[in-house]
DNA sequence: AAATAAAACTACAACGTTTTCGTGTTAATA
DNA sequence: TATTAACACGAAAACGTTGTAGTTTTATTT
């Protein structure tokens, strides 16, 4: 276990000092040609290696961006932060993440971990609990200690900062219009509570599909999942609920679903009961995740190219981190698209 | 966007000096009641916060750990994850995320960015090429700067550091000497090739449970799966060889498989050819992750309690680094356990 | 050869903490 | 009352860098 070397170690060897190292390093003008040749050979020779926290101390900037999401044991979580830590490492930067596990009060605390100088920039897809408590007060404290902070996915819209987000309505509509084209007349959809910006944006999406056709909404085909559990742990209760939307609405011929979870679970109870899939149903997720891939059928779905999302959100951030400029805060919008399985006609 | 406050500011406002502030807020015996309670109020007043990164250079400890996964979009690696951020939290560390895609010169990468300086510890799993390549200067370079590493899953025997690991012997035995009482006969393994110390692991239990109960070993019903490709994108390719089995050996009636995309992937061909499951062909995968639970139908499997492991490996972690003795490695072993579900009579 | 300019290098403060070693008060002891 | 011990606080160095403002050396001009 040999002790780090650091800059002080290369100039007493080499028997220059200090300040000429550091420069010699970092090609500064100042220092000859050959000063520098000499330098960095040596470093190179005994492996040094900067001291990432004594430059992050010393230029304020830690070259790192925290990243807190609700939940990481989840398909689209994990594919946005791939894409962030791609980018990140690309561009430089380490992330540090945090899990908030749905939790208002873990937010907060992950934030305050990561606000206490050890981050650039934050990346953040808010808490259920935070949404539902409509309590912001840590994401403005963060935002008004100048630590830029780019939003994806659940979004606050009256807080002014970078987001990133996917065309909730846009890619429902699509979904929707695709059932109604393939021949649904009776179309539900299984969505979560209206706090979650998500839903809401998916069920709009689905309510202005219906109009577009001419189709009357029938409000007892909006199916309101209670969320508030993990449905890892609670499956029953999720099939309980839907099982029930079967058995009070008959002939029900189009399901959209606001995630794959719904969907894969509406068409395993619809083939319990009997009913052909795509044949009599046809379903329509939302995320293209393992579950739908691996349904049978596999699942029609939409597609939230999370991953992009991540490398969008990190190059807006990079770029507000890197220009410190502090206005025109942009929210971007990732198209989704359709990708038609089996579960659909 | 107001500056952040130090403990110069709390010093100069207070009218004492900076070493009192410090000590104060630590509540050194060297200050007075009186002055402590005083500081501590007014730092909490104007919500003074130290500055981690200051810290960090002072006491030489970062208090962040260093976690690098092959993949993240995985879900035991997430759950590994989610216990090495839950523990960590706890216990005030954060952590910092690196994902080396399987690739050993992004995991090199990766390392060196912690290395310097970021981390107290590291956390990892190692990618597939290193273990093809049985590469591990990059180990054995921060093993040699005094960073403690824990190693999980994937496991390197003759690096010595701390280990965790899971029965992957034992769990398959149990698994296979289940399809046995079942009564099946004809037993295929789907696994990998036998550089990955899992597959090999496994394999091995496969070898014991058989032999255990006098059934001659068919090398024809080990299926080795070319796994160099991710089959997130390259689905058919796996297909094709699972496919190739039943084609080449007909009559299997019990099929162990080494993780949970096999094992699924196998049930719905079989399915697709006819073959009754449970009846006629029983299946055990490994992990108990969200294809198990969703499949039709649900697949018995062996449960692996990733966040157990990444609970267990953060505490040995943590306890490394803070006692800073650097003997006595020791490997922990997470036992399996086996969830019967409906793919097993 | 003296004056000046350019080039090459160095001292030092700073980033925000922690900690060792003092130093000045006050209280207790002889 | 003089001596000592306990207490409360402060100065300064240190962690490993970077960058400004010198200072010394060398080269150029007159």
């Amino acid at each position: 276990m040999k002790k780090r070397i650091t800059i002080k170690d290369l100039a007493r060897e080499l028997d220059v000092s200090v300040s000429t190292v550091s420069k010699a390093l970092r090609d500064s003008s100042d220092i000859s040609k050959e000063t520098i040749n000499k330098i960095k050979a040596f470093a190179k020779q005994v492996n040094y290696k900067p001291n990432y926290i004594a430059q992050s101390l010393k230029n304020q900037k830690t070259k790192t961006i925290g990243v807190i999401v609700p939940d990481i044991v989840h398909h689209f979580f994990t594919k946005v932060i791939k894409g962030i830590e791609n980018h990140a490492n690309r561009k430089g930067y380490n992330i540090l993440i945090g899990l908030s596990n749905e939790s208002l009060s873990n937010e907060i605390v992950n934030m305050e971990m990561f606000t206490n100088g050890s981050i650039d920039g934050l990346i953040i897809s808010i808490s259920r609990e935070t949404m539902q408590k409509q309590n912001y007060n840590h994401i403005y404290e963060t935002l008004n200690q100048g630590i830029p902070i780019v939003m994806f996915d659940r979004i606050i819209d009256k807080i002014s900062c970078d987001k990133v987000t996917i065309d909730d309505k846009k890619g429902t509509q699509n979904a929707v219009n695709k059932l109604i084209q393939n021949g649904a007349k009776k179309i539900a959809i299984i969505t979560t509570k209206d706090y979650m910006s998500v839903g809401k944006l998916r069920t709009e999406g689905y309510k202005i599909a219906l109009k577009q056709n001419n189709i009357e909404l029938d409000k007892n085909l909006i199916i309101e999942v209670d969320d508030d559990l993990l449905y890892e742990d609670h499956l029953e209760s999720l099939e309980f609920q839907i099982q029930k939307m079967f058995n009070n609405i008959p002939r029900i011929d189009g399901i959209f679903a606001v995630n794959e979870l719904f969907a894969s679970v509406a068409m395993k109870i619809a083939k319990n009961i009997g009913i052909d899939v795509p044949h009599d149903l046809q379903i329509i997720g939302f995320t293209d995740g393992i579950l739908s891939r691996h349904a049978s059928p596999p699942l029609s779905t939409v597609n939230q190219h999370g991953e992009s999302m991540g490398e969008k959100a990190t190059s807006i951030l990079i770029d507000r981190i890197e220009n410190k400029s502090t206005d025109n805060f942009q929210t971007h919008i990732i198209q989704t698209d359709l990708i038609l399985r089996d579960s659909t006609k």
